[in-house]
RNA sequence: GGCCCGGUAGUACAGUUGGUUAGUACGCCAGCCUGUCACGCUGGAGGUCAGGGGUUCGAGUCCCCUCCGGGUCGCCA
C-alpha cells in the first residue's frame, strides 16, 4: 500500500499554479505533453485535464543519475514531479499560454509508467483520420478540445439535474430491458435465456414508462435515458444515445414550453453564458415549411422560399403546369444580389444536388446587369416573368432558384438547398444561438406504401382540441398539440400533449389501422394504467448528444460522446458488435446462421 | 438498399499522359546543444501503395469485384 506513489500526494492540478504560487514547493502529476531536450537541460510540458505546466530538468541541479533518467522521458510518459514553482523572466514567458509565466524546477520525479510512441499525436493539431483516432480512443480523448467536449457535456448534466431538481422534478429511472414496441424505429433485441425464443427490446426512449408515471402521481419526471434505436447512423445520430426526457402531469401545451423555456435559458447561461431572450420565437409547422421548406428551420439567415404556383399555374411550360396539375407546386429561392456569384457550371450542380431530394430539375432565372438569362424564359411570356419578378422581388442582380415537383419534394429540395447556399454564400455566422419552436405539428401522415394513416410523431399525441371534428371527414388535416424545439436548424427535442382519454386513444389506434388485438398485445398496459385515473399530460425530451454537439461547436455528436460508434454501428476501439461463444448461443436458444469465419 | 467522396511509411498528405530506386511534413531512433516553448543542427530507420482479379512489355496510376472510412437519400413513431 502506498509504495506505488512513495506517499506523494499532489498539491494539485497542472494548470492550476500562478505567478502567486511563487516559491511554493509543488508537486505534480500527469503526461508528458511534449520534451524539448536541449542536452544539459530539458523541458517538458506536464499535462492534465487543466492544461499544461513546464517542468525543468537542470543537470546543474540534479545528481548524475537522476539527469540522465530524465533525459530517457518520452511522449506520454507519466511523471510524479516535485520542486519548487519559479517565475519566469524576461524572453523566457510564453505569452500563449495559461502557465507561460511560472515553470517548475524538477528537485526529484518519478516515472509512474513509460509509453510507447503513440500511433496518434496527442495534440489539437493532430489531423489523424476519425477512425483512427476512434481506434485509440483513450488517446484522442487525452486532446484538450475533447476534454473540454466531455466535461461541457458533464455540466450539461449538472445544469439539467439542478434546474429541473429545482422546479420539483423527480428524477426516476426505467428499464433498459424491456418491451419491443413496433410502429416506430426498428427496436434493438435481447434474447432472453429463460424464455426461450423470447426477447426483450432495449428502449427506443422511455416514453410509455414516463407516461405510467404520471398515472402513478408523480406529476413532473425527469431522467437522462440512454436511448437505443436501431437505424442507418448519421453525423448526429448514434444507436445509443442519450435522452433527456421530462413529463408533467395536470399541463398544458403552454406549461411544458414555459418550464422548458426556462431550462434553455439556465442552459445557456451557465454553459457559454449567453443570455437567450424569452419568451422564444415560435413558428408554426406550415409556415415553417412554406417559408423554409423544412420542419426545423435554421433562422440565422434568411433565403427563405417564395410560392409561385398560382402565378404560373396557366403557363406554356410543361414542367410547371404538370407540376401543378398533379396538386404540386412551384416555389423559388430569391439569392438576393448574388447574380454573379453562380457560373452555369455551379448552377448545373445545384440542379444535381436538388435531385438528391428526388426533384427532378432546378429551373432558375439569372438577372445579370446586362438582361434576364434563363433556360425557361422561352417558356414564360412577358406577363408571367412581371408576375414572377413582382411575387419573387426579383431584381437586377439577383438569381431565382424555382423546384417545381409535390409539395414534399419542393420543401425538401429547396430547404436543402437554402442551407446549401448559406454554407457557399458564408451567410451563417458562428456563436449565434437561434432557438425556435415549431408548433401545430400535423397529427397524421399518409403512407403511400402501406395504405394508411401514420402518426407523425407517435400514437399517444393528442390532436389539437379545435381540429377533433376533422378526425372523422380529413384525418391529414388535424393538427397536434405537439411541439419541437430547433437549435440552428437541428432538432434537438420534442414533445407533445398526450392523449389520457381511453376513447380517443381507441379512435387514434382506429385510424391508424391498428386493430384492437394487436393494440393491446403491444400497449395493453398502457391502456389497463388509463382505466384507473389518468391526469392529462405532456412532456418533451432532448437528444443531449445534439444539445452537446452544438454548446460545443462540434459538427457531429462522435465529438461529444466518449466512445461512439462508427457508419456500419460498430466500435473501432472495442471491435463491437462481434462473435459470442457456442455456449453462449445455446443458453439463449439462438442459432446462428450466418458466422464469420 | 441507392448516390457522392476517400483509402500510399506510425500519422497526415503529394505522386504529372501508365515508365528509373514511390516523395514531403510531423512523429520515431542516434549524436551534438544550459532557456527551449512548433527548440535547433547532423545523420538514420521506417512502405502488403486497403485486398483480390484483369488490361499492358510495364500499374500507386487504367478496368472489374470485395473490404474499410466519411457525407447523404431511403430509414430514423
Amino acid at each position: 500500500m502506498g509504495e506505488l506513489l512513495g506517499g506523494w500526494k499532489r498539491t494539485g492540478y497542472c494548470a492550476e499554479p500562478t505567478v502567486t504560487d511563487v516559491g511554493k514547493e509543488v508537486t505534480l502529476m500527469g503526461w508528458t505533453n511534449v520534451r524539448r531536450d536541449l542536452g544539459a537541460l530539458v523541458f517538458v510540458q506536464l499535462r492534465d485535464r487543466t492544461g499544461v505546466m513546464q517542468v525543468v530538468f537542470d543537470s546543474s541541479s540534479l545528481c548524475k543519475e537522476d539527469f540522465e533518467r530524465a533525459c530517457t522521458i518520452r511522449s506520454e510518459f507519466v511523471l510524479a514531479v516535485r520542486g519548487t514553482l519559479v517565475k519566469r523572466t524576461g524572453g523566457m514567458v510564453n505569452k500563449t499560454m495559461k502557465t507561460g509565466e511560472v515553470e517548475v524546477v524538477v528537485r526529484e520525479f518519478k516515472i509512474l509508467s513509460k509509453s510507447e510512441t503513440p500511433p496518434i499525436e496527442v495534440d489539437d493539431n493532430c489531423n489523424a483520420s476519425e477512425l483512427q483516432r476512434l481506434k485509440y480512443r483513450y488517446l484522442d480523448l487525452r486532446r484538450p478540445c475533447m476534454q473540454k467536449n466531455l466535461m461541457l457535456r458533464s455540466q450539461v448534466s449538472t445544469v439539467t439535474r439542478n434546474y429541473f431538481a429545482s422546479q420539483g422534478f423527480v428524477e426516476i429511472e426505467t428499464p433498459v430491458l424491456t418491451k419491443s414496441t413496433p410502429e416506430g424505429a426498428r427496436d434493438y433485441l435481447v434474447p432472453s435465456r429463460v424464455h426461450p425464443g423470447k426477447f426483450y427490446a432495449l428502449p427506443q426512449s422511455p416514453q410509455l414508462f414516463k407516461q405510467m408515471l404520471m398515472l402513478s402521481g408523480f406529476d413532473r419526471y425527469f431522467q437522462i435515458a440512454r436511448c437505443f434505436r436501431d437505424e442507418d447512423l448519421r453525423a448526429d445520430r448514434q444507436p445509443d444515445f442519450t435522452q433527456i426526457d421530462l413529463e408533467m402531469s395536470f399541463v398544458e401545451a403552454e406549461d411544458v414550453l414555459t418550464v422548458n423555456e426556462g431550462y434553455l435559458k439556465t442552459l445557456f447561461k451557465e454553459t457559454l453564458n449567453v443570455e437567450i431572450q424569452l419568451p422564444l420565437p415560435r413558428i408554426k409547422w406550415k409556415d415553417a415549411m412554406a417559408r423554409y421548406g423544412s420542419d426545423k428551420p435554421d433562422t440565422r439567415f434568411g433565403l427563405e422560399l417564395c410560392d409561385l404556383t398560382d402565378v404560373v399555374k396557366n403557363c406554356n411550360f410543361s414542367v410547371f403546369a404538370n407540376a401543378i396539375q398533379a396538386g404540386g407546386s412551384v416555389r423559388c429561392i430569391n439569392v438576393k444580389g448574388h447574380s454573379a456569384d453562380f457560373s452555369r457550371k455551379e448552377i448545373d450542380a445545384l440542379g444535381e444536388f436538388v435531385k438528391t431530394y428526388r426533384a427532378k430539375g432546378l429551373a432558375w432565372i439569372n438577372m445579370k446587369p446586362d438582361g434576364l438569362q434563363s433556360p425557361i424564359a422561352k417558356f414564360l411570356t412577358d406577363v408571367e416573368i412581371t408576375a414572377i419578378q413582382a411575387r419573387a422581388n426579383l431584381e437586377t442582380g439577383d438569381i431565382l432558384l424555382i423546384v417545381a415537383d409535390t409539395d414534399a419534394t419542393t420543401f425538401a429540395s429547396l430547404g436543402a438547398l437554402r442551407i446549401k447556399l448559406a454554407e457557399k454564400l458564408n451567410l451563417i455566422h458562428a456563436n449565434q444561438f437561434n432557438l425556435l419552436w415549431v408548433t401545430e405539428f400535423p397529427l397524421l401522415e399518409w403512407n403511400e406504401e402501406e395504405k394508411r394513416f401514420v402518426a407523425v410523431h407517435h400514437p399517444f399525441t393528442s390532436p389539437m382540441d379545435e381540429d377533433l371534428p376533422l378526425l372523422n371527414t380529413d384525418p391529414g388535416k388535424v393538427r397536434a398539440k405537439a411541439y419541437d424545439i430547433v437549435l440552428n436548424g437541428v432538432e434537438i427535442g420534442g414533445g407533445s400533449i398526450r392523449i389520457h382519454a381511453q376513447e380517443l386513444q381507441k379512435k387514434m389506434f382506429d385510424i391508424i389501422g391498428l386493430p384492437d388485438a394487436v393494440a393491446k398485445e403491444r400497449f395493453g398496459y398502457l391502456l389497463d394504467a388509463f382505466r384507473y385515473g389518468a391526469p392529462p399530460h405532456g412532456g418533451l425530451a432532448y437528444g443531449l448528444d445534439r444539445v452537446c454537439m452544438l454548446l460545443a461547436g462540434a459538427s457531429s455528436i462522435r465529438d461529444v460522446i466518449a466512445f461512439p460508434k462508427v457508419q456500419n454501428a460498430s466500435c473501432p476501439l472495442t471491435n463491437a458488435p462481434d462473435s459470442v461463444d457456442d455456449q453462449q448461443l445455446d443458453e439463449l436458444h439462438i442459432a446462428c446462421t450466418e458466422k464469420e469465419s
